[in-house]
DNA sequence: ATGAGTGCAAAGACTTTGCACTATA
DNA sequence: TATAGTGCAAAGTCTTTGCACTCAT
């Protein structure tokens, strides 16, 4: 079992970047945020980490496809970490704020055949589904 | 033929707020714009019009849905009017940067089928598509 | 040992706010 | 004419950059 951390340091080290401990303590905080998190949320929670260090590793991160950007339903933009590499999309809870992961082929078959019906060469694709989670709606 | 300034106008009476000259300039640059523009581009279109004018009627036409936020493939916001008021998703040209809206009932109704199998209740979604329009392709 | 990476502080980009003034409804 | 809306400039945010120093490789 690899963690997602390791994983993550695995990916730096393989693009010949150097796995600093500054940025070991970043994925650190990455890894046990419960729910997407905001430069602002690292850089709180790492005070003996300059602030553009956090800035420089979440883009280095961002670029190596270990972290994720989710566009929240305000327009605000938050990061997880990836737990799959895989194509995924994800699930926003408005209430707690947690964000899932799924996939389905289906649903990229159909987006692809739109594309191209439109006669639109699709690259990629991304896309956020809003609403309320299932342990939020459990739990009230 | 009502023009999407016109619905734009019309929209901003029927909430009770004032048309003024300064926002309907906002729109007619809004309108005229050939692809996706940033309040900088607006503003730069319009010196007449104060800095904080063009940020107080972009927000409040994305309020009222007459205005789409685009998120492009790099993370950075943009905004197009949206010619239907409806439900639709965007094809954004990574290439000559425009936007193309569609909409697709089956999609829809795919990816409610997703969020309720994971439990979620699904309250809203965005997707945006990303590649080379058919006017590009076809040019080069 | 050597250059990528770092922290800090300053600079920059972007957005909002306070306030007196203007103009719509 | 009453008040929503405006422009301007100042104040906030958020993010990047320059630079001397440090430390992974």
């Amino acid at each position: 079992m690899v963690s997602v951390a390791d994983s993550a340091t695995a990916k730096l080290t393989r693009e010949g970047l150097r796995v600093t401990s500054p940025r070991r303590l970043v994925v650190e905080a990455m890894t046990s945020a419960k729910r997407p998190f905001t430069v602002e949320d690292l850089s709180a929670a790492l005070p003996s980490v300059g602030r553009a260090t956090v800035f420089r590793t979440v883009r280095l991160l961002v670029e190596a496809g270990v972290l994720c950007r989710v566009v929240i339903e305000d327009g605000t933009v938050r990061y997880v970490l990836a737990s799959s590499g895989d194509h995924h999309h994800h699930l926003v809870c408005s209430r707690c704020g947690a964000v899932q992961e799924f996939a389905d082929p289906t649903l990229d078959r159909l987006i692809a055949a739109n594309a191209h019906q439109r006669g639109f060469a699709l690259a990629s694709h991304a896309m956020e589904l809003y609403g309320v989670c299932s342990t939020c709606l459990t739990g009230s």
